[in-house]
RNA sequence: GGAGAGGUGGCUGAGUGGUCGAAAGCGAACGACUCGAAAUCGUUUAAUAGGUAACUAUUCGUGGGUUCGAAUCCCACCCUCUCCGCCA
């Protein structure tokens, strides 16, 4: 959420941030109605004292006289009742006012960083380096004719347990799906990261808070019966775990990394991806997570991106790491660094982890703060893919296989796999 | 799901209509004593918003209501705990 004063005082600077993606945005009727709601406050709050004051006036007069019916105490409570009146009708137009604007604030998104490279689409994206040699080979399999050959997964079969999209991991399949999970977490968190396992159901204030309500809520499945969610990425409760907190800045950074299954409903992109373990309505993500000192969110971008990469070069996967456009950045994110595993069926880069700089925006609206010099500030927040699992071993399907069939298990896999191939069954 | 209890400052806990933003204790900070420390004694110590400040307002789980005035009364909701039932 944007800093309603800022609005308030200079809505031609939020415009003209908010410009740098590529549309135009309108804030003076939301400035308007903070000038609006300002005014009232005061009103309120000078009426607020002087009916204090009455109050306190009464009381003492009844406290002096024992006659608790005198023409003279009636007056004042009549002058009283009148304060009252006009407070609770300023309080239901300020309410009004107040759910207004936070409506529309909501649905606005995060400023881009002046240091985001400006552009309208993925097509402005600017590649940062390449790690790697991509294996370049005529007559590679796709990762799911492999998945197939091998019987590592089955979704046509999965259309019966739920619909498309959805997949069933089988044998070898779930178990590298494991091994990749456990080799992950163990990675960070002996890298400084503590390791949560959140709920994946979650209510809609915490989806609010990490920014996917308002404006999303057509990208999650919701739970009919109950206020409650799945969550689309752990990000969501992991924000929520220190909403209305004033966390000591002694304590910062807090490194989370958590493990947890993904729910999307990827409205819109029927047609895309339709194959494979690439998009799915639930995947398995492990995702690093940063509650930072709000000065020190940029170095905290660069060392969580890192964090994310050294998984892929300990599988030896090769990616090139890409600056997020200004067009192109979520609706949360302030700068965005995607990490792209090179895919050699479809001889491209395929986003494998998006590592973002939230800046105060989700911490905004959960309200996370740390005390620095004596005054509260909004603490940044980052998250990163570390990395999406289901994508991860799509890469290594396709990356390691050999004429044979066979498909060669990365070294630093195989203590968590069990062997160094998966062959025919 | 049934029955009961409860949610007050950093913590424990008192407070059932009027200077209550809230006793007391603990904790913490500062000072005295001490070579230094412990102990002891004294002083201070909630947050948020607005304002350069003085100050003003709000906040006792949340939201409404009654009243001149609500931590205190009324209504709804949320959460926690205990017991019973069910259950991986």
């Amino acid at each position: 959420m944007l800093d309603q004063k800022l609005i308030r005082e200079n809505p031609t600077s939020v415009e003209k941030s908010l410009s740098l993606r590529g549309k135009d945005f309108n804030v003076f009727p939301i400035h308007k109605l903070t000038i609006e709601k300002k005014a009232i406050d005061i009103e309120i709050s000078n009426l607020q004292s002087e009916s204090k004051k009455l109050s306190k006036l009464i009381g003492l007069e009844i406290g002096k006289s024992l006659n608790n019916n005198s023409a003279e105490l009636n007056n004042l409570k009549k002058e009283g009742n009148e304060y009252r009146m006009k407070i609770s009708e300023l309080e239901e137009k300020k309410r009004k006012l107040d759910n207004q604007i936070h409506k529309e604030i909501s649905s606005l998104p995060n400023f881009p960083s002046k240091d985001a490279p400006t552009g309208k689409d993925e097509s402005d994206n600017v590649q940062i380096k390449t790690w790697g040699d991509p294996l370049k080979k005529d007559h590679l399999k796709s990762h799911w004719e492999i998945g197939e050959s091998l019987n590592l997964f089955d979704s046509s079969k999965t259309t019966k347990i739920s619909k498309s999209r959805f997949i069933t991991l089988i044998g070898n399949g779930a178990k590298l799906e494991r091994a990749l999970i456990n080799f992950m977490l163990d990675i960070h968190s002996n890298n400084g990261y503590l390791e949560l396992m959140p709920p994946a159901l979650v209510n809609s204030e915490s989806l609010q808070g990490s920014g996917q309500l308002p404006k999303f809520s057509n990208e999650s499945f919701k739970c009919s019966n109950d206020d409650l969610w799945l969550s689309p990425t752990a990000e969501v409760p992991i924000t929520a775990f220190n909403k209305n907190e004033i966390i000591d800045p002694s304590l910062l950074p807090i490194k989370y990394v958590a493990y947890s299954p993904c729910f999307r409903r990827e409205a819109g992109s029927y047609g895309r991806d339709t194959r494979g373990l690439i998009r799915l309505h639930q995947f398995n993500k492990v995702e690093l997570y940063w509650f930072s000192n709000p000065s020190k969110s940029l170095e905290a971008h660069k060392s969580i991106t890192s964090d994310a990469e050294s998984i892929l070069k300990k599988l030896n996967l090769p990616f090139r790491l890409v600056d997020i456009c200004t067009g192109d950045l979520g609706f949360s994110s302030s700068r965005t660094f995607d990490l792209e595993v090179w895919l050699p069926s479809s001889k491209s880069y395929r986003e494998i982890s998006s590592c973002s700089n939230c800046l105060d925006f989700q911490a905004r609206r959960s309200s996370i703060r740390t005390k620095i010099d004596k005054k509260n500030q909004y603490i940044h927040t980052l998250n990163g893919s570390g990395l999406a699992i289901g994508r991860t071993m799509a890469a290594i399907l396709e990356n390691g296989q050999q004429s044979d069939g066979s498909v060669k298990i990365p070294d630093a896999l195989v203590p968590y796999f069990g062997s160094n191939f998966i062959k025919t069954p």
